[in-house]
DNA sequence: ACAATACATACCGCTGGACGGTATATATAA
DNA sequence: TTATATATACCGTCCAGCGGTATGTATTGT
C-alpha cells in the first residue's frame, strides 16, 4: 500500500487504535510499535505523517472523546427555552445517564495508572466544563433568578469538579450504592448553596440507577 | 570509592537530587542520566541498587513529600483535648498555612505537566487523607455533637478534594485574591453542610493571606 | 507534466534497565 | 584479636527498544 485516497479514514483507524490501547495499558506504557501492530498494516513514517509526536496523538484521542459531550453541552447552553437552573438540571441528567452506560470503563482497570489521561480530563473538567459552560450558566441563572449564589466561578469549578471527576466511575471506581450515595449528598450540596439541581425527575433517575423505584428520604 | 558506611547518606542524595529535577522539569522528562549527571559521583548501578526502577524512585519521593504532612494529621487526630470539629479547624489551619510558604510552588511551572506527580496527590488525597484522617474526624465530630453530616464519608472526600486539590496553588495557580474566593467559599460550603470550620481565627488568617486584615463580610 | 500528498524504509541518539565484578562493612567463630 | 564468611554498596559496560527523523517511492490532483 503506498498513497490512499481518504487519508482521514488512515487518520481514524490509528486514533481507534491509540485510544483502545491508551485506555488498555495507560499511555506511558503504549509504545508507538504496540500501534502498528494493532494497525498490521501501517508504517511508522505513516504514523509520523498524519502526527507529529505520540503526544500529539494522545491530545486527538481526548478531543475526540469530548466532541460530544461539548456538543450537547453547547447545545444546552444555547436553548433559549431554558432558564440557569433547568440547564444544570439537563446537564446533570445527560452526565449521569451517560456515566453509567459508558462503554469503555470496563476496559480501563486503574485511572490512576494513566496519569496523563486524568490530568487532562481535570484539565478540560476546570478550563473548558467549568469556565467555558457551567460558570455562564450559573450566571445566567443568577441573573434571571433560578439560582442563588455570591461564588458563581467557584461554585462552578466544585460541581464541574465533582461530577466530572469524583463522581466518574472512571477515575474513582464504586458500586452503585456508594454512586447513590455520592449523589445524595451533591443533591444536599447543591441545594444548600443555592442551586436546587435534584428535582423529583433527576432523583428518580438516581433512584433507578441505584437499582430502586420510590423516592423516599 | 566502593563501600559507603551510612547508605541511607546516598539514598536521601538520590531523593534529593531526583525531587528537585521531578518538580523542575517532570518526571517524564528526568532522565536516570539527568540524576546521576546532577549527584556527580555516582553510577546508575548505584541508584538500581537502591531502587529498582525510575517509578520507584518517584514513589520514594512523594512518600517522604508526605510523611511530616501524615504525622501532624496523626498528631491532630490523637490529640484528646479536641472535639471533631476543632480538629477540622486545626487541620485547615495547618494546611492553609502551609500552602503559602511553599517554597517548591515557585519553581514548578504547571502540575499538568507532570501528570505522574498530579494522579499520585490525587491518589492520596481521597485514600489517604480523605479516609483514613479526615472521615474518622467527621465521625468523631457527629458523635460529639460538633459536626452534623449525614455522609461523612463523601464530605470527607469532597472536602480534601477541595482543599488539597483544588485549592493547591500547585496544581491550580491563582492570585491571591482567587485564593481567597476559594476560601470564602469554602467557609460557606462547610458551614451550610454542617461543619462550621472557619471561626474568626482561621477567617482572619485567610485575610491576611489575602493582604488584608479586618475581618468585614 | 509535475507538484503535492501518503505512505514505506532505514536509520539515529538515547533511554531504562540488566549484569558481572569488586571493594568494603559486619557478624561470627577461633 | 584475629581470621573467615557473607552481606552490602557500589562501578562499568552493555543492550534491546524507545521516540523521532531523513529520505525514497508510489499515487493522486491539477
Amino acid at each position: 500500500m503506498a498513497r490512499n485516497k481518504y487519508p482521514e479514514v488512515t487518520i481514524a483507524r490509528i486514533l481507534d487504535v491509540a485510544e483502545q490501547l491508551f485506555l488498555e495499558k495507560g499511555y506511558e506504557h503504549t509504545t508507538i510499535q504496540d500501534i502498528l501492530n494493532a494497525l498490521g498494516d501501517l508504517s511508522k513514517g505513516a504514523i509520523y505523517h498524519h502526527f507529529k509526536s505520540k503526544e500529539e496523538i494522545i491530545i486527538a484521542v481526548v478531543d475526540r472523546l469530548y466532541v460530544s459531550t461539548e456538543e450537547s453541552c453547547a447545545e444546552i447552553q444555547a436553548d433559549k427555552s431554558l432558564n440557569g437552573l433547568q440547564k444544570i438540571r439537563k446537564l446533570f441528567y445527560v452526565s449521569i445517564g451517560n456515566a453509567n452506560h459508558q462503554v469503555v470503563f470496563e476496559t480501563m482497570p486503574n485511572f490512576f495508572e494513566n496519569p496523563k489521561f486524568l490530568a487532562m480530563q481535570l484539565e478540560q473538567t476546570i478550563y473548558e466544563l467549568a469556565h467555558k459552560i457551567i460558570e455562564p450558566i450559573l450566571c445566567e441563572g443568577v441573573a434571571d433568578g433560578s439560582i442563588h449564589t455570591a461564588y458563581p466561578k467557584e461554585l462552578a469549578e466544585t460541581v464541574s469538579l465533582l461530577a466530572n471527576i469524583w463522581l466518574n466511575p472512571m477515575v474513582f471506581h464504586c458500586t452503585k450504592q456508594e454512586v447513590y450515595n455520592k449523589c445524595m449528598f451533591l443533591k444536599a450540596l447543591m441545594k444548600s448553596l443555592g442551586v436546587d439541581a435534584f428535582d423529583d425527575e433527576l432523583t428518580d433517575m438516581v433512584e433507578r440507577l441505584r437499582g430502586f423505584a420510590s423516592h423516599d428520604a
